[in-house]
DNA sequence: TCTCCACAGGAAACGGAGGGGT
DNA sequence: ACCCCTCCGTTTCCTGTGGAGA
């Protein structure tokens, strides 16, 4: 989509010539587009706001980089680097910052051709300890797969060329073409054996030692990076952690490191002793942007995303200031940014002022509550729709039975299952967790200790998407039984 | 000072749907 | 065909608890 508008110019020069050619009286040949595309676009190269990219300079992070860099150095002298913990809010930097470390770790290790590999992997997707494994052993029997080969052509044609002239196996290990033959079977037989791990089915034991044997395959340092690592030990404990650790002791060829990256500064609170003392061996910390250095950031990729001069003065600033109320986010501020300048280009204004970025405050905190209700199982609907109707009856500090009550009659009137009063609590700290309601727990003495709930999203709108629900939906005019519980 | 409400929330386990190996 | 894995949403059973009122 992006090539795309950096053309447009052009673009825009045919079609307006064509349109006073041939169709000056004749509205109707107009495309469907011809009036969009018609507006001086506002963006250079919108993709350097996305989230998605990675900038080859990160201001600010320098001392961190460094940092960085000098621990992994020793994986380009064929040694084992410390493990690493980075510890850092959102948007702080943190991924950006590791992943431009390790792909400048990679192509140095190219030119030097040492031997190093990094593995980066998101524990937020893949948060339990045999996924874990089972990823990393198939990245890396199929990097061996493509070693073998490599290695194998390799041979092959040498044994061709020894065949001819054997003077060709002077310089190297083999001494008859024999030998180079048994090494290309040996070879073959290797590359049979490595078939990839499922996604399900096999012990996790037997994923570790699969895993085990392919990085153990042949020499080198590889370097595992775990993002968002406190998710993984959060769900399943620190198996994970412990076993990669204790890797190296029993390692021939290889060496493992782990780069850990976290949200959370206590997350190693959970960890066994040892585990904590191994991984923690190096932290580095990315504290939050301020303001100021936000603005430096912003400056920097809003030169490249937009064309000169279409953004007024107070625009970056004051996406700067936003962002830093929310603890120093950068990616916050960027898509701050890329919305108010998308509002402004469907507003067809020329340039984005600061009322665009108050809308696009708005409008990111709208879409994300519309995205996030709408993507809800059934069961989660259903309880925050009964928190609605209580809600919209004017009742406020909503209490779990309360909803419970509710949430039962729902469930009866479009015939779904309905689970148990647990179950329902567990539903209701996933919605405060989610920031769609407010849940505190708060001790009424006499009366029993609850969950006072609050909806924090717009009441009218969150109704809305809840209602375009195919199952939800079928609820709607079972108005007259809320009336329930007005004790207080 | 004790009681006792109305839940919170931990632990274990289940069941049935993913998928093995032999 | 049979038994074994993991995973996820859920149920069952359970112990814990802040403070208004007796």
């Amino acid at each position: 989509m992006d090539g795309f508008s950096g053309d447009v110019d052009l673009e825009d020069l045919d079609l307006d010539s064509d349109a006073d050619d041939s169709g000056e009286a004749d509205e109707a040949s107009r495309g469907l587009f011809d009036d969009l595309l018609e507006g001086e676009p506002i963006f250079e190269n919108k993709e350097v706001l996305r989230p998605s990219y990675t900038p080859h300079k990160l201001p600010h992070r320098e001392e961190q980089i460094n940092n960085m860099a000098t621990i992994l150095v020793t994986a380009l002298r064929g040694e084992t680097p410390s493990n690493i913990l980075i510890y850092g809010k959102t948007g702080t930097g943190k991924t950006a910052s590791a992943k431009f470390v390790s792909e400048e770790l990679e192509t140095t290790s190219q030119k030097y051709e040492v031997p190093c590999e990094v593995e980066y992997i998101n524990c937020e997707v893949t948060d339990t300890q045999y996924r874990v494994l089972a990823q990393l052993a198939n990245k890396f029997i199929d990097k061996n797969g493509r070693y073998i080969e490599n290695r194998l052509e390799e041979l092959g044609d040498l044994r061709d060329r020894a065949a001819e002239d054997p003077a060709e196996l002077d310089d190297t290990d083999f001494d008859s073409v024999a030998a180079v033959e048994n090494e290309i079977t040996s070879l073959e037989s290797d590359l049979e054996e490595f078939d990839p791990v499922p996604m399900t089915g096999w012990p996790t034991d037997r994923v570790y030692s699969t895993f085990f044997d392919a990085v153990d395959y042949h020499e080198r340092v590889v370097v595992i990076m775990l993002d968002e690592i406190d998710k993984l030990v959060e769900k399943s404990g620190d198996d994970t952690l412990y076993n990669l650790s204790r890797m190296n002791s029993e390692l021939d060829n290889s060496r493992v490191s782990i780069m850990g990256i976290s949200n959370d500064l206590k997350f190693t609170d959970f960890l066994d002793p040892r585990v904590k003392s191994s991984l923690g061996e190096e932290e580095i910390v990315f504290p939050p942007y301020d303001a100021t250095q936000l603005r430096d950031i912003l400056q920097h990729r809003a030169e490249i995303a937009f064309k000169s001069a279409t953004l007024s003065d107070d625009v970056i600033p004051l996406c700067a200031a936003f962002a830093a109320q929310e603890h120093g986010d950068a990616r916050r501020a960027l898509d701050l940014l890329r919305t108010a300048g998308e509002l402004a280009e469907r507003g067809r204004t020329e340039t984005v002022e600061e009322a665009h970025v108050r809308k696009a405050q708005e409008k990111i905190e709208l879409d994300r509550v519309v995205e996030v209700v709408r993507t809800l199982p059934t069961q989660s609907k259903l309880v925050l729709y009964a928190t609605i109707l209580l809600e919209k009856n004017g009742v406020h500090n909503i209490n779990t039975g309360e909803v419970f009550n509710i949430y039962k009659r729902l469930c009866q009137e479009i015939e779904a299952d309905v689970l148990t009063q647990r179950r329902v609590t567990d539903l209701i700290s996933e919605l405060d967790m989610l920031g769609i309601v407010n849940a505190i727990v708060v001790s009424k003495g006499r009366y029993g200790r609850t969950k006072e709930i609050n909806l924090s999203v717009p009441l009218d709108e969150t109704e809305a998407v809840l209602l375009s629900d195919s199952r939800v939906g079928e609820v709607e005019d079972a108005q007259p039984f809320v009336q329930a519980r007005f004790d207080n």
